[in-house]
DNA sequence: CTTATTTTCTCTAGATCGTAGAGAAAGTCG
DNA sequence: CGACTTTCTCTACGATCTAGAGAAAATAAG
């Protein structure tokens, strides 16, 4: 049981989401817009290339017949493996918080 | 907007859960429960104290009044500041799931 | 065809975080 | 006091994240 990272889970769901868009810098874009927050370069690829070498991704070249100046997009895609650990990510989640008593929960005023 | 890690969280959580049995052994313990992965000890006492000098955990010093063998246990206690990091994390992690939209999450099996 | 322009990606060094276990510390018991 | 028990401190190493300079790969211009 191999948990990935909170970087790892939110790149495998921007991938998902962005599908036929889901390159570099695109999905920079989204994981600014969804974090608020300023990432370099190298903070999407880096992560990114990880996940393709655990298996969790692959990448297809972009077609040259785009018609689009600049050096060709590589799309990231989702894998069989990917999907199955997010799931796993998300029910380890969700034990997590299951944790808390609901009272408890409420006295520190979460949910 | 600083997002704590995931070990952070779960780390956050079993202490709120384990209240006054809120000690490094004791946290443990707990936190092997709950991944079904072994952990060293300083696996759990180093991102405690980080936890601590970030300033969402402080800790108590155990009573020797206990009437127990051993050195005394050190309690770890949530901070204000702690239960809103945790408020975050938990609402980023809403954020980024709600992100794919349904049918792309049933296609995908996940929910 | 050669050079400029545009867009995207590769590379790698440094910072932060996670993992691991040996041994010190602080009690009680005999 | 010395042995025993339980818990914690320390620190080194590996994994992950962060950051940006510059290479790569295409089209457009001369």
């Amino acid at each position: 049981m191999d948990v990935i990272t909170r970087t790892e889970e939110m790149l495998l769901l921007v991938v998902c989401r962005l599908q036929a868009d889901a390159f570099g810098l695109r999905i920079r874009e989204e994981v600014e817009a969804l974090t608020g927050k300023r990432y370099s370069v190298g903070g999407v690829y880096v992560p990114l290339d990880r996940l393709v070498k655990k298996g969790f991704l692959t990448t297809e070249d972009g077609h040259p017949t785009e018609e689009r100046l600049g050096r060709p997009r590589r799309r990231y895609v989702i894998t069989a493996a990917g999907v199955r650990v997010l799931r796993e990510a998300r029910s380890m989640q969700e034990a997590l918080w299951n944790l808390l008593p609901a009272p408890l929960e409420r006295k520190l005023g979460l949910t």
